[in-house]
DNA sequence: CGCCCCTTTGACAATTGTCAAGACCTGTGG
DNA sequence: CCACAGGTCTTGACAATTGTCAAAGGGGCG
């Protein structure tokens, strides 16, 4: 785990890796509010009053340039600027994508949904109903709970609840086996 | 209180009142992800498939054009494409500091934190420790709870709550008087 | 082996949701 | 002018969910 600093004068690419973004409360309540999944292209180039603290949540794998080689490439092909822009809105989507599972969702679909997201990440192609799907958790217990607004020990009961429930099986508690895509989509939206 | 579909082929300016974009979840639940202040400049221009619903909170008067008026002004003028880009970044950043409020505070301070929204977007000049400050709420309890992740009950009571320790006066459970906005801004953070 | 961190589990407390009843406010029609 | 109807808001009693505190289990690494 490589701590990093608001690192804002530069820009990189995650090579491999997750990086968490997170909020702080002044009495140290903590909220993730994106996570960067390799290839991304972190950081921002507007907004510059935006306090996120960036930090690996896992082993990464950066490459590193300066915010200037960015504005000037940026500055001269408008075909690059666009596709720097197109970046923000994808973001913006999953955002308020999380809200509503942040807000509404109790504890239990805020955990299948979270199981989803990092399913879908890191299996795009899969569909639901294609038979199970192995991966390991790029988060452990406590920043699960600091993504989905909850404790540690909710998301460890949680967790329990939907291994005995059969919808996944669980090796490492960081190391998942998801039978049915399918059924744990529909309990992330609460049917059934 | 208009209703407005996804008149997602036209753009407009909100003249007055305030927009609300929702999402929903199958069995009914609802988020509210973003308010539109006038004179904001709603709608997208990317990211198609985003289902959120626009729904208006109070009367709002619109100045509605086709997008493609947008379109190609934006193409013809780079400056115009980049302040229209801009507005992006800041509504992100808007529901990446919503997200901390919806996932880790507590009613009261949602609540609080919702206030001083308002707050700010109707007195946008007004500092805190500036005297009392008196407004109207742009949002019924409903859309209170909807936006907080919170029942209309629990809205209630705390507005109560806060009423009854003396930071707000409530004259229609709409018209507002925040005494010290400094004091209801530490609230918000759980400070005291 | 022992230490440290992470995770799980239990008992209990606090917060929020649910259901239900009544108050309030406003516009309409008698 | 008053009564009524509809929606909104408040309040209470109780239930469900989640948080807090505490203890113990498990795995990796020196």
């Amino acid at each position: 785990m490589v701590a990093a600093g608001s690192d804002s004068g530069r820009h990189s690419n995650i090579l491999s890796g997750v990086v968490k973004l997170s909020k702080l409360l002044p009495d140290g309540r903590q909220q993730i509010v994106g996570l960067q999944f390799a290839p991304d292209f972190p950081g921002r180039r507007f907004s510059p009053e935006n306090t996120v603290t960036a930090e690996a949540a896992t082993n990464v794998r950066l490459c590193s340039f300066p915010q200037a080689v960015i504005e000037s490439i940026a500055t001269k092909s408008r075909e690059t600027e666009h596709r720097l822009h197109l970046q923000t809105p994808r973001k913006f989507d999953e955002a308020r994508k999380w809200m509503i599972t942040l807000g509404r969702k109790k504890a239990a679909e805020k955990l299948a949904s979270f199981i989803c997201l990092v399913v879908t990440h890191q299996n795009p192609e899969v569909p639901p109903g294609n038979g199970p799907i192995r991966f390991e958790l790029p988060l452990k217990r406590a920043d699960n709970a600091d993504f989905l607004g909850l404790t540690i020990e909710t998301v460890s009961r949680h967790f329990t609840k939907l291994r005995k429930s059969g919808m996944i099986f669980v090796e490492n508690s960081r190391q998942i086996t998801v039978n049915d895509k399918g059924r744990l989509l529909a309990a992330s939206q609460g049917i059934a």
